[in-house]
DNA sequence: TCTGATTGAGTAAACGTTTACGTTGATTAC
DNA sequence: GTAATCAACGTAAACGTTTACTCAATCAGA
């Protein structure tokens, strides 16, 4: 028998009629507005609301109030390890807030940005947080005053949108540093670009450390990858490469685990043991050096904390007010296994 | 001049006292209903509505028309590998019929999945998605006519739910052939329990390939993870375990791939030389057994097919149709690697 | 020229809430 | 005894749409 429809779910006006009390009474009650009926009221509304299963309908509610107590989270590919962490902390802290969260794919892609963007506003997002593969947000989002947060990638032109990023820099000053620390005479550096991040904190990081140390810095131990390949892929391509001039290396900080993948790979294909004669500092700490063989020490970056500060900073936003800054930097971390051992 | 508040948007009424229509006739030709307005009303309404950036406010739409195009995601953990290929997946097929969805992690906790539904079924989304982490769905979910589809996972009481699989049985089917035509004579299967999947598939596709190559079943060589630690931490317990009693193996099945993982980084300690001396297949193909070395060959699911038949039999549902089965299967497939080489 | 259909609109109700504003009856203050 | 206060509620408008009804003008067909 599918013969009935649509759910039609109770309503506020259905609990008024059971009741015998007016819509607005109902209403005051559910929503704990202070004062405007009693007690006895309250808890016959409280009952018949509970037995009937009544769950407040969002649409009207929104309509009512401009406010829909949802946010959209625009990054560039879910599946990416990093940002389904971040998805997941996000989902988590925003829920806590009663609030729910669209998840937007751009693929890195201006015009699907840009799109997300409007269906998000039109679907009355309360808050936007925005992870952009773009190297310039797209001006729909920068202006407007939709409230956005961006974390973890910092485009060019955020103008007065708040930003919550890793301390890059810092991670890579404590990569190299430990790499000196343990001996290390001739490290080499291998970067790489990527849209939306600050280009070379992290080059200047490794610098910052050399130059800490009263190291020498050679441009010719600086190498980047163009993009052309899977990160760990082209890493093993330039390490092979530079290894053939016999310039004397004992240490590699590659700006990504990836990248210091290819690279473990690469040394040992040369018969060169690592840590023995070579260490490695990986950045990310991603599957890649979790499982590499031996494992690779890694610059771990603290997603549940740049998810976190990101959500209140919107949520702060979302209630009209000034966030206490527009930009936050979250610590990074070295942990240290075994690519890198005394 | 932080003064203007909030962003009133241009609404469909503004548009009409521009136009110096009615509201009635700019909605149907924003909404492209075949008659009702001429022609040149309709390039009046629509140069006004495109130059004032109109976009249709979504909770009145919903309101009005109790269809909100948008769809839930129900998943344990949006981080996992996985799922959240699944996600993106979802989100892009979705995307294009216009859905947005919302993503709710449940964590395997019954609690959080009921609340999940309440609130999905309270923001008045068309119909979920539901990848399950426990074994039986809550009452919640299967009574009640929201529009759901189970797929991944396959909870025990999906009374009239329609559900999506992966072939299971059949992957390991093809993993334990592919070892039996390598010339492996014993072959050790490694299993785990996971809530919501069919329990014994893995292990039967297993046992169908022993018999059908005539090979005889041992229980002795069928071992179970209890689910104490990572799986590629028990699973090297559970090898190392079964290597001391000295049984001839000289192939692996891991019905998963960090257990295969796991069993490799094992034997490679014993001095066991993979392929040579003995050959591994994992299930899942992930990073696991993308990245060991040498490369683990695996059965691979199909998450793309798996989200988009999913999606294809909820949009079915959501438009009150009968999907044309209760039961899809996908098929996985052999990928082919270094660790199980002739 | 009259009839009936068609075209191009407008009117107004409805969706489920929230909330400003009334209203009533009881209580308090003096 | 009267005025002011207050608690407990009801009324009705409003949010932005969609759509079932109207309705007037035009037009085709006889």
């Amino acid at each position: 028998m599918p013969s009935e429809k649509k759910k039609s779910a109770v309503s506020i006006k259905d609990i008024a009629r059971i009741t015998g009390v007016s819509v607005a009474t109902v209403s005051r009650v559910l929503n704990n507005k202070g004062s405007g009926y009693s007690e006895e009221t309250r808890e016959k509304i409280l009952a018949v609301a509970d037995s009937f299963g009544y769950v407040s309908n969002m649409a009207a509610k929104s309509l009512k109030e401009s406010k829909s107590y949802t946010v959209g989270l625009i990054l560039p590919n879910i599946s990416n390890d990093f940002f389904s962490t971040i998805a997941l902390y996000i989902e988590e802290y925003m829920e806590q807030h009663h609030y729910s969260v669209f998840i937007c794919n751009t693929a890195n892609q201006e015009q699907k940005e840009k799109e997300y963007f409007r269906t998000l506003s039109g679907r009355g997002v309360d808050g936007i947080i925005c992870i952009s593969g773009l190297n310039a947000l797209s001006d729909d989002i920068i202006t407007g005053n939709m409230p956005v947060v961006c974390i973890d990638r910092h485009p060019e032109n955020t103008k007065n949108i708040p930003w919550v990023m890793n301390d890059d820099r810092h991670g890579s000053y404590l990569a190299t540093e430990h790499l000196i620390k343990r001996g290390c005479q001739h490290i080499l550096y291998i970067g790489s670009y990527t849209a939306g991040y600050k280009k070379f904190e992290r080059e200047e990081g490794y610098i910052d450390a050399l130059k800490a140390y009263g190291r020498r810095v050679d441009r010719n131990y600086i190498l980047y990858e163009n993009g052309s390949k899977p990160h760990f892929r082209e890493s093993a391509d330039l390490v092979r490469e530079f290894m053939k001039e016999d310039y004397p290396v004992d240490g590699i900080f590659a700006s990504n685990d990836a990248a210091a993948y290819g690279a473990l790979r690469t040394v040992q294909s040369l018969g060169i043991r690592v840590p023995e004669d070579l260490k490695i500092v990986g950045f990310d700490d991603s599957v890649y050096s979790r499982l590499a063989s031996p494992a690779i020490s890694t610059i771990a970056r603290h997603p549940e904390e740049l998810s976190r500060t990101g959500c209140k900073v919107l949520l702060e936003m979302m209630e009209d007010k000034e966030p206490e800054k527009r930009e936050w930097t979250i610590s990074t971390e070295l942990i240290e296994r075994e690519s890198s051992q005394a």
